[in-house]
DNA sequence: GTTTATACTTACAAAAATGTAGGTACTTCC
DNA sequence: GGAAGTACCTACATTTTTGTAAGTATAAAC
């Protein structure tokens, strides 16, 4: 009926405040991104996540699933066997996420290249 | 000469995280979504901005400021009259903050409204 | 029988983020 | 003469985040 809209991340008490912290976190960003490939198992994510701690990771992982953004699903089977994926929600807002993560990536190189500084080519390999 | 991408988040002393953490702050996104209307007073931003504190204002200013992507203009007058706006580079990044942002407030609102939670009406109005 | 592997959890410690309160330097308005 | 307004900074306390190390269950490999 009205145009207006209900959340606003401008406002502190909205709950779209959490989630955005949630995903915009240092170590969400970089699950979202890795998802975005494809599914991962949580050994797999590590190694992929440079420099994330088992305990983060699983803090992490936790958020998003809590907040319908990744998918859970765990084979009971010993030892464990559990596969994380992005849910349509979490795909939405991975693509996002790594729309800003590309362009950034791109316009720092070219900031350094602008600037003829020649190191970042040795300090962030892939 | 080869293809391979210099800047890169996933690896753990890659100067391009510490930027991206500057970008995706919880004060950080909010400061470039209002800059993105147009040039602000410090204490229009602080307006703006809900819930943020002088000191944490000032701070995500000047690290915004030292990545390049805010511009501060001071004007030699008492009482201090300092205007901030985006660089090119910062429009580039704000741009896909928005996009992330509105993004996530229509999806939430979508959910919202799918599972017939009347509530978020009363908690976010602008 | 000891090691290896998985996907975590928990307790504790250290580090980082954030809030609070106060101060500054003028000038203008009442 | 006292209060208000601007854009901060600084010290201090508190809160939050993050890291480290250890532990869990069990099967398969050695």
């Amino acid at each position: 009926m009205d145009g207006n809209r209900p959340s606003d991340v401008l406002s502190p008490e909205c709950p779209s405040r959490q989630v955005l912290r949630h995903l915009t976190s240092t170590w969400g960003v970089l699950v979202l991104i890795v998802l975005l490939k494809g599914e991962h198992r949580f050994s797999a994510l590590k190694r992929r996540v440079g420099g994330v701690s088992e305990r983060m990771l699983a803090q992490t992982l936790q958020q998003l699933e809590g907040d319908g953004m990744v998918l859970r699903v765990a084979h009971p089977v010993v030892p464990p066997h559990v596969v994380y994926s992005l849910t349509d929600l979490g795909q939405g807002a991975a693509l996002r996420v790594q729309a800003l993560v590309g362009w950034l990536e791109s316009a720092l190189d070219d900031r350094a290249i602008a600037s003829g500084d020649g190191k970042i080519g040795r300090i962030c390999q892939v």
